[in-house]
DNA sequence: TAGGCCATCTGGTCCT
DNA sequence: AGGACCAGATGGCCTA
């Protein structure tokens, strides 16, 4: 792999980063790549080649902040290259090393919660968007494109106050998605894959364009549905093999409903849309903190159809939104949505505005 | 086997 | 100094 990046020059100067080689004085670079015959990875070379620095500066010193070290010997016997400029290297005592290896450690360790955390709230957020399914996980750049669509069609239709067709639900929720991704989110829904083709290809020379709701400002080149998901009648096997609900269906009543309780669906499902814009959460009614803790943001935006007590709140956007005004890029503050307990003033003109 | 996806490690940068 | 965040690199796993 090293060899392979060391023949490519453009990659070389991030190689040497990612290597550690930095460490090292001037000129002791090439040294060690031609000389470090161990097949070590990287944290484990650059160590190794500290500890064996370190222990022939222990022979006459114990202090780290001494001064001359061989570092300077060796930028004189370099030549031609011209000495570094700026603050000298601190030499990296066993003690250094020691500390530097632990806060690394350390550091590892908060990265992988980090992530940890970061995929956390990426499995919940896959659970709020259309075609949640715990067997066939989208994948992240997947959910976050979906959810990004899904807040834009659901941004629409409050905007709109209108329902709009299946066709331009569905464009909407796939553009930008993945061929594969689109085909699963077309089965949720169960689209007939022969019509969106053939619309999707009248339209625009194959560009999302036309609906009830406009597509305009989405550039993106439509996804042609052409697997066997999402030739007629896959949509319920999709749902059966997957477990996926569909999203369009408990918004506007489709025929796939009974097969909500797919046996291999467990969690919430993600969130339909009342036809008057609100929520309505068909929530699996768990009282397990756990499931509290992972899935209380949806209850949040979730109620029963025609409740105005648990309709969506906080919708920043509201019918004042206009197509300028809510991009596809900067949509409302998702968790603002989600995790904010406080209801939106907002809230009672939004749901009176869709009960006139 | 190539490509996609993912987890992890790592060093750099910014901020407190 | 240390933590958070980020991006690059790497290797493993899975699938077509």
């Amino acid at each position: 792999m090293l060899t392979r990046l060391f023949s490519d020059p453009s990659l070389l100067p991030d190689v040497q980063k990612y290597s550690g080689w930095e460490e090292d004085s001037d000129g002791e670079d090439s040294k060690v790549k031609d000389e470090d015959q161990d097949t070590h990875d990287d944290m484990e070379g650059s160590e190794l080649r500290g500890d064996s620095r370190t222990q022939s500066e222990h022979a006459g010193e114990d202090d780290e902040d001494d001064g001359v070290d061989e570092e300077e010997d060796e930028d004189d016997t370099e030549g031609d290259r011209p000495k570094k400029r700026g603050p000298k290297k601190r030499k990296m005592t066993q003690a250094r090393i020691e500390r530097s290896k632990m806060r690394r450690v350390k550091a590892n360790a908060r990265e992988r919660t980090r992530m940890h955390d970061l995929n956390s709230a990426l499995d919940n957020l896959r659970k709020v968007v259309p075609c949640y399914s715990k067997t066939q996980k989208l994948s992240k750049i997947e959910t976050l494109r979906l959810a990004k669509n899904y807040i834009w069609a659901l941004s629409e239709i409050l905007r709109s106050g209108k329902r709009p067709d299946l066709v331009s639900y569905v464009q909407t929720l796939c553009k930008g998605l993945s061929q594969p991704t689109t085909n699963l989110v077309a089965g949720c829904l169960q689209l007939n894959s022969r019509n969106f083709l053939t619309e999707q290809q009248c339209q625009d020379g194959g560009r999302y364009g036309s609906g009830s709701f406009s597509m305009h400002s989405y550039p993106y080149q439509c996804a042609r549905l052409s697997s066997p998901h999402c030739q007629p009648g896959s949509n319920s096997h999709a749902l059966r093999t997957h477990g996926y609900c569909s999203a369009y269906d408990s918004l506007y009543g489709g025929s796939g409903s009974p097969e909500y309780n797919s046996p291999e669906y467990e969690g919430p499902l993600s969130p339909p849309l009342c036809i008057n814009g609100n929520f309505s959460l068909k929530h699996q009614g768990s009282a397990s903190p756990e499931n509290d803790k992972g899935y209380h943001y949806s209850m949040h935006y979730s109620g029963l159809p025609g409740s105005r007590s648990n309709a969506a709140h906080n919708l920043v956007f509201g019918s004042s939104g206009s197509r300028s005004g809510i991009h596809s890029e900067n949509v409302l503050p998702y968790h603002d949505m989600h995790l904010h307990h406080e209801r939106a003033p907002a809230y009672d003109e939004l749901n009176a505005f869709f009960h006139n």
